[in-house]
RNA sequence: GGGCCUGUAGCUCAGUUGGUGAGAGCGCACGCCUGAUAAGCGUGAGGUCGAUGGUUCGAGUCCAUUCAGGCCCA
């Protein structure tokens, strides 16, 4: 037998190194041959619900790290509330219809015009699949537990017919209206163009400065002798001409010149700039005014003189370049629309699919290409004498990324959803809501308050089709009657339906109208906005599932979606029942490059998931996305990972060496009682009895932050520093069923059980390794309910008298490593330490009850009072002073204390004995037959 | 241009209602240990608190301006 022998060294087959990479495949394909999430969900039954209802993602491309950082927080919410008394299923979801998938398509070479709709449609349907489908994996790869059997997309009958409901019950309370918006719209391919599809090269355009006569200036300005000196870079639009817009903080001057008798308004910013450009000589300033006081003053149109313009207020006047007054023509720009909304003016559009001015722009137009108009407009101005300047403007123009012709602003039909109507109500019902950060709530309060109606139609195919019918004399018809007869044909068949049958096969039977006395009818082509589709899954999914609830109690996403999904949300819920589709909303910030710059393939910076994950395991980004604060925008970058995976490592081996040295305790048989429990255990216990508190707390406020660090700490610093290091005196050394070994893996014990369920919704992976060695009932942790925190009966006594030791304990390590760079001892155990120690000091020693020589790990310690402190002693705060010189005697073979009463026992020569006593009783044939080298 | 947000040691973060020389963990340096060992322990060095200007006896903490960055609009 060796010396070794009859230690009670730490034994564990629990590895030092992961290898994630490979370990988390492993055991996820076990969680899912073993149906953990369903057995989760299966425990939970009966219980409060909480349910977090997914944001779907888009169905393209793969994964990056913001979609990580927001599946994977969702995952710690889940698996926290299904661990700690609620049922909490999560069920994922993705947006499937829209532009970007079509776009795919047409990149992969299919032609929309060469096939039918429906045709177009199926490939779509099956792209979006494939997606799905690829993105599903890259999720459960990071361990993210959910349905992933059953996710809720939006191309599906169930929710199609759902959204159709939505909309129905907008369209019944009146809050769903045709009118105009303008549009890029394509007159060489005779189509509606979005964003995305233009392309903005320079161009240089005939720029006119012209005077608008005012007829009624409001007593501000003289009638018919004064002028709007308005700007414009696109004189065609002349003729659609509704109004000006001014700037209502922007100073304006009314001037004179010597040449003329007329009146000229202009910002007094640019008066001088302007004069230059038009040659006026000998400028008199008439008056100055705040543009503001120009609202509602009233011109006469250039080329109808009965037509009158209006002047209004808008943000979006320039002072860098033209007049400060520009030309307002509704019909042919989104500012101008906009600033026309407020004032309710008439939308122009006397442009035609093609581009071609139509009768409605008066005799001198019709018929003419809208590009030939300009200089028709140019000339009319300067036979009236209104031109007062023009010139070539180059600016940035858009153009069809197809015909690569330039495209228009231009008005069409529009189908809209008020928000106006119901505007006080969103915003009541955001104050039911409970924001995290608390910011979001301003943020998406003045986001409803500024927005506009919601322009719900597209010209596209790949979305929900708009359940509306047309009459023989034009009027929509949107009935309840219609409305549920398309939902459940979309249920049963998907909107496919739409496009494959007739108007007339789409309605109820013997459907009958006062507007088709013939009983005709048509169907609207235009399809849904996908922010209508993910708008409605509220009820396409929340309402629609047996195991969800609506409202639901907490929606998590970037915070772009303020203006995306909570906003679009917000507004369909509250249409549709006059509450909030959240009772929670916790936002979080975008995940950016390690120099705080926006990740983009085309810098370069990206960081894929997957190559972590490749490279050390989901664990370490569920690891890091703790470590952030997500609440705003995160820095990524592979040297973080790397920090991460050095706490990981930290983490995992603190976590084993508890492990190892509870292999030989059996919870059931081997238990000390708290009361029973030795002092240090017992403050040991009280910390983690905290420690669950705080971080069971933490989780309630999705502070996951705040818990990482809560861990660190307790792990760094509590344990492996202090508690861990100073056990091994203790548990190798003492007899194995030593009241002291056992009272000290009990706690041992309690802390690895507690920390490894605290850890599951973090490190599902890692926790789940480790319950295997434990001898607990559930068969996965994720089975197990969280820990809950017990007091002791005196603890904070104990804990105040501990924490006053512990910054004694500050002191002494630092003579010790005094004594150490004076190579007077190396390892503490080589030292003897001497406290003088005030009276106060005694008595908390006396109250400690410990055996503070164990605990600050010295071979020997002498207490003695504090006056008889020699000289060279270090004092502390007039409580402590101390000496430290290297221990007297010999080492002992077994313990590695240096005593004096080692070789006291003949049949143990190199033992102290302590040893010799424990060895004896526990070894007794060691007596005789001694050690082997 | 507008709404909202962020900027404290190399990294990730704390810093209470403005008040002793600005803290933690990691990393780093140095040392110790070799019975947690591709581990463990200790000590230490790192900060003009983005910048500027104010308010105040006193500001990382309040105000204004400004710079850098992010999301969403225009």
């Amino acid at each position: 037998m060796h010396v070794k022998d009859t230690l009670n060294l730490g034994k564990t087959k629990f590895k030092m190194r992961g290898n994630l990479p490979v370990k988390e495949v492993e055991r996820q394909k076990a969680w899912e041959d073993n149906n953990v999430y369903q057995l989760r969900q299966k425990i939970n039954e009966g219980k409060p619900t909480f349910i977090l209802h997914d944001g779907p993602p888009y169905a393209n491309g793969d994964i990056h790290m913001g979609h990580a950082l927001n599946k994977i927080s969702k995952d710690f919410i889940v698996r926290y509330k299904s661990m700690s008394g609620y049922r909490a299923p999560y069920v994922p979801g993705w947006d499937t219809h829209g532009l970007p998938i079509e776009q795919q398509l047409t990149k992969m070479g299919y032609d929309r015009k060469k096939m039918s709709t429906t045709e177009f449609r199926q490939l779509c349907r099956k792209y979006a699949l494939e997606q799905v489908d690829r993105q599903r994996e890259e999720f459960k790869r990071l361990g993210v537990a959910g349905e992933w059997d059953n996710p809720y997309l939006t191309l599906k009958p169930e929710f199609e017919a759902q959204e159709i409901r939505v909309f129905g019950e907008m369209a019944k309370k009146g809050l769903i209206y045709k009118g105009k918006k303008p549009v890029f719209w394509s007159w060489s391919s005779e189509s509606a163009m979005a964003e995305a599809e233009v392309e903005y090269h320079d161009v240089t355009s005939p720029s006119a400065f012209y005077g608008e006569k005012v007829v009624d200036g409001k007593g501000i300005l003289d009638n018919e002798v004064t002028y709007l000196v308005v700007w414009t870079t696109t004189p065609w639009t002349i003729p659609a001409s509704e109004g000006i817009t001014v700037d209502a903080n922007f100073d304006y001057s009314v001037v004179k010149h010597d040449e003329d008798e007329r009146q000229f308004v202009i910002a007094t910013e640019l008066v001088s700039e302007a004069a230059e450009k038009f040659g006026w000589k000998d400028i008199q300033t008439v008056k100055t005014l705040k543009g503001s006081q120009l609202d509602r003053v009233l011109c006469q149109h250039p080329f109808y003189p009965e037509r009158k313009l209006v002047t209004m207020l808008g943000n979006f006047v320039t002072l860098e370049a033209g007049t400060g007054l520009v030309h307002t023509a509704p019909g042919f720009g989104m500012d101008d629309w906009q600033v026309g909304m407020k004032y309710g003016l008439d939308v122009l559009v006397p442009v035609d699919d093609k581009g071609f001015m139509t009768a409605e722009a008066g005799k001198d137009f019709e018929g003419v290409f809208y590009d030939d108009a300009n200089q028709i407009a140019l000339d009319k101005l300067k036979e009236q004498n209104l031109l007062l300047d023009y010139m070539p403007y180059e600016h940035s123009y858009p153009f069809d990324w197809r015909t690569k012709k330039p495209v228009i602003f231009r008005a069409t039909p529009q189908w809209f959803a008020s928000v106006d109507k119901i505007k006080d109500e969103i915003l009541g019902a955001i104050d039911d809501v409970e924001f995290f950060p608390g910011w979001g709530k301003r943020r998406l309060y003045n986001m409803i308050k500024d927005r506009g109606d919601w322009v719900i139609s597209r010209q596209r195919v790949w979305g929900v089709p708009l359940p509306i019918f047309y009459g023989e004399d034009g009027e929509a018809i949107i009935t309840p009657e219609t409305i549920n007869h398309v939902a459940d044909l979309f249920e049963q068949y998907g909107s496919d339906v739409w496009f494959d049958r007739e108007a007339k096969d789409l309605l109820p039977d013997n459907f009958k109208s006062d507007h088709s006395p013939n009983g005709k009818f048509t169907k609207e082509t235009d399809i849904m906005d996908v922010w209508f589709d993910s708008g409605s899954s509220h009820q396409g999914v929340l309402a629609e599932r047996d195991n969800l609830d609506y409202p639901a109690d907490l929606y998590l996403e970037g915070s772009d979606q303020y203006r995306g999904w909570f906003n679009s949300s917000l507004i369909t819920s509250v249409a549709f029942s006059g509450k909030a589709p959240y009772k929670k909303l916790l936002s979080q910030g975008f995940t950016l490059d390690s120099q705080g710059h926006k990740m983009s393939k085309s810098l370069g910076n990206t960081i894929a998931p997957a190559e972590v994950i490749k490279r050390m395991g989901a664990e370490i980004i569920r690891l890091w996305v703790s470590s952030v604060d997500s609440s705003a925008d995160v820095r990524v970058s592979m040297d973080a990972f790397a920090k991460i995976s050095d706490s990981y490592k930290k983490l995992r081996n603190t976590l084993r060496y508890l492990l190892a040295n509870t292999s030989d305790f059996d919870p059931k048989t081997n238990a000390v009682a708290d009361d029973d429990l030795e002092s240090a255990d017992k403050f040991m216990l009280i910390k983690l009895n905290d420690f669950i508190s705080e971080v069971e707390a933490d989780y309630e406020k999705f502070d996951f932050l705040n818990i990482y660090k809560k861990l660190m700490n307790f792990v760094i610093t509590d344990l492996s520093a202090f508690y861990l290091d100073f056990a091994k005196d203790l548990l190798y050394i003492d007899s194995v069923d030593s009241q002291t070994r056992r009272s000290m893996q009990t706690v041992f014990y309690k802390v690895l059980v507690s920390l490894v369920k605290l850890l599951t919704p973090i490190l599902p992976h890692t926790t789940e390794e480790i319950w295997e060695f434990l001898d607990e009932s559930e068969a996965f942790v994720q089975l197990s309910e969280m820990p809950e925190p017990t007091h002791l009966s005196n603890e904070e006594t104990v804990k105040s008298n501990w924490e006053q030791f512990m910054k004694l304990r500050g002191h002494v390590l630092k003579v010790l490593e005094e004594a150490r760079d004076q190579k007077l001892i190396g390892k503490s155990l080589d030292a003897s330490l001497t406290i003088y120690a005030s009276e106060g000091t005694k008595r908390l020693f006396d109250e400690l009850d410990t055996d503070v020589r164990q605990i600050l790990m010295v071979s020997e310690l002498n207490v003695k009072n504090l006056d008889e402190a020699p000289a060279d002693a270090e004092n502390f705060n007039n409580e402590i002073s101390l000496t430290v010189k290297p221990a007297p005697g010999d080492v002992c073979d077994r313990c590695r204390l240096t005593k004096t009463d080692v070789g006291q026992d003949p049949d143990y020569p190199h033992f102290c004995e302590r040893c010799a006593a424990i060895v004896r009783a526990d070894f007794p044939e060691t007596a005789k037959d001694g050690f082997e080298e």
